[in-house]
DNA sequence: CGCATATTGATACTCGGTATCATATGTGCT
DNA sequence: AGCACATATGATACCGAGTATCAATATGCG
C-alpha cells in the first residue's frame, strides 16, 4: 500500500523523496486511522529526522489525492484515513473512535431533502 | 430566547451572574451560528470586559444543557448553534457554511446497519 | 446584612496547524 | 555520470482555539 501510495505521488507530478517514502512506510504499518501526532511520534521514535512541517505537508498532499481522508473526531480533533479514492462514507464511533466504511448512501436522500427546503 | 437560557441555567442550579446574562443576550442577537471568537468580539466591541475563559465555560453549560449544540464544521473549525433540546440532526452546507435541522432520521438506518456489521 | 462559595478575568500555557526561509535533494538533460 | 535548477526539507517562529491556575469579586442563602 505504501507502493499505491507513492505510485500516485508519482503520478501527481510531486519528487517521490526520502522523507515522503519513510513516511509511507510507517502509515503502512499503521491500522485504521491515525493523527498527524501519532505519525510525528512514530518518526521521532525511530530518529528519522523529520520535521513536523513535511508530515503536515505530506498529509495534505495525499488528502487531496484521495489517498487519505481527513476526519473530524467529536471531540474536534482531526485524524486521517487511508482509503480507496471511491465514493464512500466514514462513520465514527462516539464512544471508541472506531471507524468503518459505508457505501450504502442514504445520506444523500436526506440532505437532498434539506437542500430543497433551503 | 435569552430567557429561555437563563431559566434552563438557573434549573441547573448556577448563578445567574451579570457576565451570563449579557453573554446570553449576545447570543439570542445572532442569527445562526455562531463561533466563541463571535461571541468574544461581540463582547470586546462592546466594552464589557468579559474574559476569555467566560465565554468557552458558559458555552459548555449551555452545551450541557443542551440549549446549544457544538458542530465541526469541514474546516476543522466550530461553531455553535442555539437550538432546542429535542432529537435532530445538523447538516452543514460545504459551501457556505448554512445550517439546517433535519428531524428525518434516515442516517441511524444506515448507523444501524454499519454497527450490525462491525 | 454578612458570609460561604461559585464565578470571574488576567495570565500563562498547551496543542494542532501554518509561514518563512536558508539549505539540501531529486530529476531531466546532456 | 555530472549539472543545473526547481522542489522539498526541517528549524524556528508564529497563530488561533481552547484549558489551567489563581487571586479578586459577586451572588444568593440565611
Amino acid at each position: 500500500m505504501a507502493e499505491e501510495m507513492l505510485d500516485a505521488l508519482d503520478r501527481a507530478g510531486v519528487r517521490l523523496t526520502g522523507p515522503r517514502r519513510k513516511l509511507a512506510a510507517l502509515i503502512e504499518r499503521r491500522e485504521g486511522h491515525f493523527t498527524a501526532a501519532d505519525l510525528l511520534k512514530d518518526a521521532g521514535r525511530r530518529r528519522m529526522g523529520i520535521g513536523r512541517a513535511t508530515v503536515f505537508r505530506l498529509l495534505e498532499l495525499l488528502s487531496e489525492q484521495g489517498l487519505v481522508e481527513r476526519i473530524d473526531l467529536p471531540d474536534g480533533t482531526h485524524a486521517y484515513i487511508p482509503c480507496e479514492p471511491t465514493h464512500h462514507h466514514h462513520l465514527v464511533c462516539l464512544n471508541c473512535g472506531a471507524t468503518t466504511d459505508v457505501d450504502d448512501c442514504g445520506i444523500e436522500a436526506v440532505t437532498r431533502e434539506a437542500a430543497r427546503r433551503s
